[in-house]
DNA sequence: GTCTATACACTGATAGAC
DNA sequence: GTCTATCAGTGTATAGAC
């Protein structure tokens, strides 16, 4: 029963960051997700933008649990935002520059011509974004200092998939995570 | 003559900075740019995809330019990648967050699904890595450790790019500027 | 919950006149 | 250089049977 709309979604999310949303048809979804035709619909009644507000909201919070995941209490933040982009970094690569998560390519289509995609999109980069805010906060930092710091990272690692993606290779993406690394230590040896 | 073409390109520029290349229709390029409907494939033979990949060569030119301007030589990198964004973030601002460059979204989109874009955007993004990287090198940087940085800066201004219109803020965008500010005179201070 | 059939707008592109 | 007419294909969405 969820696993339909489960399927529905997964697959969205890997078309929409692949091709991007308008070039990705429902067509195509549903063949690619060998899901009953029938019953898109059934599961999501407002059509292709409920199916792609979905699919923004998975990714966003798989990439909070991802980032979670790499800053673990007893690291230290510079160490685990570096391996955080190291990992994306190989499953760009290995995703054969398709993939990097439907957000960047969405957020820029939709950016003024979709509220409700608009509005999602907002959501998981505040998500993303807070993960590293909250660990910067735990690390002593001020929590306005924390939120901007965090924004500057989310920003970056942004920049890179598209780089990377663009590229062909996850070159940029590692070097921004060195690059990152570097100035984290910069700035926690700033204020001791 | 070189009038009508080059009016296609000016608007397609606006329209795939907006909404994308697939959101994107020729009829829409040819009732905005009021250029006479007809003479689109004149000057286009290849069609859409042509005059996307020339909206994205001038989007790389302008920004490699913009960028050139505000590291005029007697100013520190610093200062100039930090006036450089605050620039960007004006102009996103002003346009109602539908401006930022055609790159960006036409990156995304056609990173695995179109040669002859994912071409064009490479050659921009490589164009304003180097105009970067060059200032670096002339202020005593080793050209390995500039075009590394070059790249680095190019990511978090793509990333803060999109950040910004995602949350119809200028302010990501003027946070970045000072973050990238603070994080360059670290790196400067670092190597006398 | 799932299916098929269908409506209807719109896409990029081409042909051929002017 | 520019125009109009037209093509075949695709897009999303809906109706109604099962």
């Amino acid at each position: 029963m969820a696993a339909t709309k489960d399927r529905f979604i997964e697959t969205t999310c890997e078309l929409l960051e692949a091709q991007g949303y308008h070039a990705t048809g429902l067509k195509e979804i549903v063949e690619e997700s060998g899901a009953p035709r029938g019953s898109l619909y059934y599961h999501f009644p407002d059509g292709k933008e409920e199916l792609a507000a979905n699919a923004v909201r998975r990714s966003g919070e798989a990439y909070a649990r991802s980032i979670a995941k790499n800053l673990k209490e007893d690291r230290s933040i510079s160490e685990g935002v570096h391996d955080f982009v190291l990992n994306i970094a190989d499953r760009v690569e290995a995703s054969g520059y398709r993939s990097g998560g439907p957000l960047t390519a969405i957020a820029m289509e939709t950016a003024t011509t979709n509220q409700r995609l608009n509005k999602a999109c907002r959501k998981a980069f505040n998500q993303i974004r807070d993960v590293f805010s909250e660990k910067l906060v735990k690390g002593g930092i001020d929590s306005k200092q924390a939120e901007e710091l965090a924004q500057f990272i989310t920003a970056s690692v942004e920049g890179a998939i598209i780089l990377s993606r663009t590229h062909h290779s996850g070159e940029p993406l590692r070097l921004i995570a060195a690059r990152l690394r570097f100035f984290l230590k910069a700035f926690q040896r700033r204020k001791p």
